[in-house]
DNA sequence: ACCTGAACACCGTTCAAGT
DNA sequence: ACCTGAACACCGTTCAAGT
């Protein structure tokens, strides 16, 4: 077999099976996803720049939830907004890193930020200082819990000491609590977002 | 040469250098590393672990910065605790994807946090449920603001579309936003401390 | 246009060998 | 104990070749 009528891959065929191998197996490799899909090595790089695309490419997968509906007032936009980025972050953990590490160029995803910003300008009447501050207290807040929840990080997991408190937070739930400090510190956010908009209407 | 006198090597040695190699060109490979100690790539393996283990030691070193002076209230322990964080992570930005890749195993690094932990126990009086909480979104905030500082993602910086905010936004500085928006989110998480904090005093 | 095999320049790790 | 060279099983990417 040498070319197929029908093209067997495509760039899409491609991120979604990079992401359900690192879903599956914690990472993914260029070689396991050629033989994953049943095909060469060589032959992914007719639909794709290369492993940095790919990765590119399931950002762009996970920000597609970062879709604003209308009608929302910028309160609830930003809680929406917040919340799918955590969410789709964080049900694919072993992703993060890899997204970490790389800077951001899928459109798609650079759009969603634009659209959030969009909101708080027009709606909230943040001013281009605040605007950017807000912006990077969420996103902070969003890649920290992702990362948090999902990530290897698990901190106070470890049997490393004596400690009392260690002890008794290994009985609690990670992610309960994650998702706790998640939500109360995207409340505090908002408030203090509210505290200095100028309401426009 | 096959065995000096005096050693040549230790894990302080390879590890300051791993981070400086890291600082310098934004990663470190065991060939370089070795390369660039003047020695061969086996002879690493004598005094360390393997490439992981190498990481931990970088964490080790910037961690160490978290240690808590004496006689602070628990509010400034805190602001401290998590200012050292966000400033040794920031001072080594291409160090923090390894360090967000990996689990935390660097007994110096669990030190701190338990130490953190403790303030908040016995001079806050936070119970275990809200002391997990606070740890956590501290945890966050820092990772967050550091990953924000140093990685890459510089969403924003894209000339990806005509949309005015984000020309607005190039133009401000990048690095006093990010520290604007953690000193604001440090600011509201010890008010929410304290309006939770039981004094003991 | 799309798939292939072979080749290239890398990785991290191990291990018998030397002193 | 500590350094070495050689070997191993991997990476990601390129490119001439086939249809």
């Amino acid at each position: 077999m040498a070319r197929p009528h029908k093209p067997i891959l495509s760039r899409d065929l491609i991120v979604g099976t990079a992401l359900e191998l690192t879903d599956r197996t914690g990472r993914f490799t260029v070689p396991e996803l050629a033989h994953r899909l049943g095909v060469s090595v060589s032959s992914l790089y007719h639909h794709v720049g290369g492993r940095a695309d790919i990765v590119e490419g399931i950002r762009g997968r996970l920000a597609a939830t970062l879709t604003l509906p209308l009608g929302l007032t910028w309160q609830e936009a930003v809680i929406h907004w917040a919340t799918a980025y955590r969410d789709s972050f964080a049900a694919h953990p072993a992703a993060i890193p890899m997204l970490v590490s790389q800077t951001v160029t899928d459109p798609g995803t650079l759009a969603r930020y634009d659209e959030l910003a969009e909101v708080l300008h027009t709606q909230a009447g943040l001013d281009t200082e605040e605007l950017i501050v807000a912006i990077t207290m969420l996103d902070n807040l969003c890649l920290g819990a992702a990362l948090d929840l999902g990530a290897p990080s698990d901190v106070w997991a470890a049997d490393h000491r004596e400690s009392a408190l260690t002890r008794a937070v290994t009985a609690t739930s990670r992610e309960s609590c994650s998702a706790a400090a998640f939500d109360r510190q995207l409340d505090l956010i908002v408030n203090d977002l509210a505290r200095r908009a100028m309401p426009v209407a």
